[in-house]
DNA sequence: TATGAATGGTGCAAAATTGGATCAAATAAA
DNA sequence: TTTATTTGATCCAATTTTGCACCATTCATA
């Protein structure tokens, strides 16, 4: 068993807080008392410490103890846990807003060989045999086409809609929506986005984009 | 019963990171630990981990330890890291993108009660004598557009360009961008939002906040 | 008001931990 | 036998932990 260090103190406080172990007085044991609790030395529990300080989680005042901060609503943490109550409707109207603006931006932009990667993608996609292969270069299709936008800021924010998909709870209602039928629609629409892309047709690869959000959409919410 | 080798062992320690073994603390036990428990001596340890570190699996750092490598690109706390290096540039671009869609969604959406919010936002910024303060009211002021937009992931998606923004290096160059006759353009537009807002003119709202942005980047980034 | 206990802040030198490197002997495989 | 691998041992260098002393601030209490 790996000996205990700063960093593991650091977890271990960090986990012990959002447990709410110290929630109601507030405030942290002294650094001594925690230093004989873990049975290391002062120090060691300092730069512990020094990690949650730094990030926010705790603020310190000579004299009078460690403290639980106030979750700063404005922190990246924050923002990000909010992200993650996001609902299926409102996660869709800013796809409809970003993915097809993507697609033109990889029309402009793109070079010939991450062209041939989108439509690799979708080829394989359209050749796959069972559903969990289908959607996994269903997702590659999509995430190739903002790889190729040429804005970063663009592909990361894909990649945040992603990841915040697929922890959701209704996330799962996708795959209950699915069905042979509908994957062909989708292999047809993604055709026409990659046609256009091709052509280097930045207007009519967002439209393409947008009729086949608005199909998803139709097939995720019922409307 | 075969003995166990440099290449064994490198497949059980891939085989016990792969299945997350040490992912919580990111790193795997010294060697002289390892060696113990696989009942080996350190050098046939130091063999096995050296193919771990070739091919990126692992990384080790002299009187620190040997820890994971590759952390999950696809975590959340990946993406973020990733959108802190943002450039001006892309940023602008996306909030082009979605500025504009959250003065039309504002248009149709806001309640009277949120539109006021918003033009005090402005008529605050407009009459503020100093430039922290204008500043201030300026923020205030996209963000109460957002806040009525309706859609909470946008605004979520606000809250992290504003963040990303407030942190990053290059933010500076606002202020040395600014000047009282940059300010009473800013003013001029945000009324020319605002005006449309208030008519519930979502096409109306869109283009002027898009000239708005518009001048901004211009000041921004010299084009 | 004055005092003392409690608490965080700082610095430092010694000890412990950890990976890096080398070598000769023992063992397995060809 | 020949060759390659493992073993056990030792030393080195980077880093962390420890133990200690002392300082500064806060707060309760005499």
């Amino acid at each position: 068993m790996p000996r205990l260090v700063a960093t593991d103190i650091a977890a271990e406080l960090r986990k012990r807080i959002s447990a709410g172990e110290w929630t109601d007085i507030g405030r942290i044991p002294p650094e001594r008392d925690l230093a004989e609790a873990f049975g290391v030395a002062r120090n060691t529990v300092r730069r512990a410490v020094n990690l949650l300080e730094v990030d926010g989680t705790v603020v310190r005042q000579v004299g009078r103890g460690t403290f639980l901060a106030d979750p700063d609503p404005n922190s990246l943490a924050s923002v990000v846990a909010r992200m993650e109550g996001t609902s299926p409707a409102d996660m869709m109207e800013i796809r409809q807003l970003l993915e097809p603006a993507a697609a033109s931006f990889a029309a402009t932009n793109a070079s010939n060989s991450e062209l041939n990667a989108v439509r690799e993608a979708h080829q394989t996609a359209c050749d796959s045999a069972d559903m969990p292969t289908f959607e996994h270069w269903d997702a590659e299709f999509h995430h190739r086409i903002f790889a190729c936008s040429r804005n970063d800021f663009l592909k990361e924010i894909h990649n945040l809609m992603r990841i915040l998909r697929n922890q959701s709870p209704w996330f799962e209602m996708k795959k209950r929506s699915f069905s042979e039928e509908r994957r062909q629609t989708y292999c047809r629409e993604h055709q026409a986005i990659v046609d256009a892309l091709i052509e280097r047709n930045p207007d009519g690869a967002k439209q393409a984009m947008l009729a086949h959000l608005q199909t998803v959409q139709r097939n995720l919410l019922g409307r």
